[in-house]
RNA sequence: GGCGCAUUCGUCUAGUGGUCUAGGACGCCGGCCUCUCACGCCGGUAACACGGGUUCGACUCCCGUAUGCGCUACCA
């Protein structure tokens, strides 16, 4: 059997968008899992809505994704004169014709078909086919702006196995006869997708559901052409939680966004594949390599799948709770430095003060862009106490005079330690009679501004002695001068 | 409208005629742990779209209905 070959195509008329980069996740697991090669095409032959910049994006997607691929790059921009040959191939072997029909001729029919009820179909009449050469040489003189055609068998049918969803079959009545080259001299998608997987040498085609419609056209021209057809599959499209298909409505849709919402590459990568995907086992958290291995197209659904953001926050929990200390704090860095928590570079004291903070920190965050708000209290005084907090934990009796105690039993304290300061604050709550969570969530408040943080003896040895007394000193400060204490 | 495709818990899915009183995961609910939150652990909730066949037997096969999606462009 022939090496396998993939490809992804995306036209960049937008950012590298979530359906697309599962398209790339699974031809990419195909052509690695097969020892294939996975080539990259932009298809940008729509020069009115194709970009640089969305080339770039796509790219930069990709490679966030490490979906590397083999060659060069392929642009169908700059392949015109390809085309153009295989063009005249079809055009001297009668199989496509040229068309002199204007659009707005063509839209005219098409709206009064609709009126009566019926569809227009340009091979019914095939106005265009029809001419003779003179009249045809005729137009051309006048440079009348004609399309190219493909003749599509008037009966018969057209089949082809697909990977996925099985035999498919379309009558050739239902088919008409397809514009492959437009007015302007580009190909049209239909055209330039069979010449340039032919000229690939593209094995296998995986790509959305929405070109199973198509995939007899491209057919058809494999056979004009008389080319090999590659094996198809086609995957379920990605929906919306309200099932429709996921658009830019729904929220996040490119790659990019996820990467600043503090998503992991691994984690989107992992969610993705099992996307219309499983493997034979109940394992969802899977490595790139386990991936690879257990990828195949059998295990592909028909169904289109709900993009659950929730469970994709989930997925990246598990793997920012997996980085070691070190990954975690290079990729929480740049968002410390821009919080301007942490200066350009930070000094090795800097780096074990943070790292110590993240480590309290990962089990609790589900994305990295959490860390500066989640660790901002670290870095400065919080500037505000969370008002509800405040009303609950700061204005019952007695408060006052806790927080005087625990000041003064903590500023006499010489080591301090995690165990120490759980000892003195546990007996200063047994002295109280009360409950140690009575005595610890007043404190937290004044240390953190807040009512939720990693565990308090932690973060006050992280702290240090001196930032606590002063927070505690600034709490009661706070409590008095706003008469928080019932008189 | 025509053609194509699909239809298992709210969501992602396992399931390829009997092992299904339908399994796992996310979510949700309850509990444990506990200084709050999170993690972790334990338990619970919840589905074969509907109607006909075929068969000794149907989630699994066939037909129809419904619903959804796609294609029906000189977009890709």
């Amino acid at each position: 059997m022939s090496q396998v070959r993939t490809r992804f195509a995306p036209s960049p008329t937008g950012y590298l968008h979530v359906g697309g980069a599962r398209t790339a996740i699974f031809n990419w697991l195909f052509a690695r899992s097969h020892g294939g090669q996975f080539l990259l095409r932009i298809e940008d032959t729509d020069t009115e809505r194709s970009g640089e910049d969305m080339v770039a994006a796509i790219i930069a997607g990709m490679r966030w994704l490490s979906l590397d691929w083999d060659e060069e790059i392929v642009h169908q921009s700059a392949r015109l004169d390809i085309y153009q040959k295989h063009l005249d191939e079809l055009l001297a072997a009668g199989k496509a014709y040229k068309c002199f029909c204007s659009k707005e001729t063509l839209d005219r029919k098409r709206r009064s078909a609709a009126d009566k009820k019926k569809d227009f179909r340009y091979r019914d009449e095939r106005t265009c086919y029809h001419l003779s050469s003179a009249e045809i040489a005729g137009l051309e003189a006048q440079n009348a702006p004609c399309a190219i055609r493909l003749k599509v068998p008037e009966s018969g049918e057209t089949a082809f196995e697909d990977e996925v969803y099985g035999r498919i079959v379309v009558r050739h009545t239902q088919l008409d006869d397809l514009i492959i080259r437009r007015s302007d001299g580009f190909p049209t998608y239909h055209f330039a997708v069979v010449v340039d997987d032919h000229l690939m040498r593209i094995t296998h085609v995986i790509r959305g559901e929405d070109h199973l419609s198509n995939t007899p056209k491209h057919v058809l021209l494999y056979n004009a052409f008389a080319w090999s057809v590659p094996t198809f599959a086609h995957v379920p499209l990605i929906l919306g939680p309200d099932k429709r298909r996921l658009s830019k409505r729904h929220g996040a849709t490119a790659v990019g966004q996820y990467e600043t919402s503090g998503y992991m590459p691994e984690a989107l990568r992992n969610f993705l594949s099992l996307l219309g995907w499983a493997p034979g086992e109940d394992r969802e958290i899977l490595t790139l390599d386990e991936l690879v291995r257990e990828f195949s197209l059998t295990g592909i659904s028909k169904k289109s799948a709900v993009f659950d953001e929730r469970k994709l926050e989930w997925m990246n929990c598990q793997y920012i709770m997996q980085l070691s200390l070190g990954q975690l704090y290079d990729l929480a860095l740049p968002r410390l430095q821009e919080a301007g928590f942490l200066p350009d570079s930070p000094s090795d004291q800097e780096r074990s003060y943070v790292m110590r903070i993240l480590e309290l920190l990962q089990p609790r965050l589900k994305r990295l862009n959490e860390v500066d708000e989640r660790s901002a209290y670290f870095f400065s005084e919080p500037t505000q106490y969370d008002e509800k907090s405040v009303s609950k934990l700061w204005t019952k009796p007695g408060v006052l005079e806790q927080l005087t105690r625990l000041y003064s039993d903590l500023a006499s304290m010489d080591e301090f330690t995690i165990d120490a300061i759980e000892g003195v604050v546990r007996r200063l709550a047994e002295e109280l009679e009360v409950g140690a969570g009575k005595v610890i969530q007043p404190l937290r408040l004044a240390l953190t501004g807040g009512s939720v943080s990693p565990g308090i003896f932690e973060v006050m040895t992280l702290m240090g002695q001196e930032t606590v007394l002063s927070r505690i000193r600034r709490a009661m400060e706070y409590i008095e001068k706003n008469h928080l204490q019932a008189v």
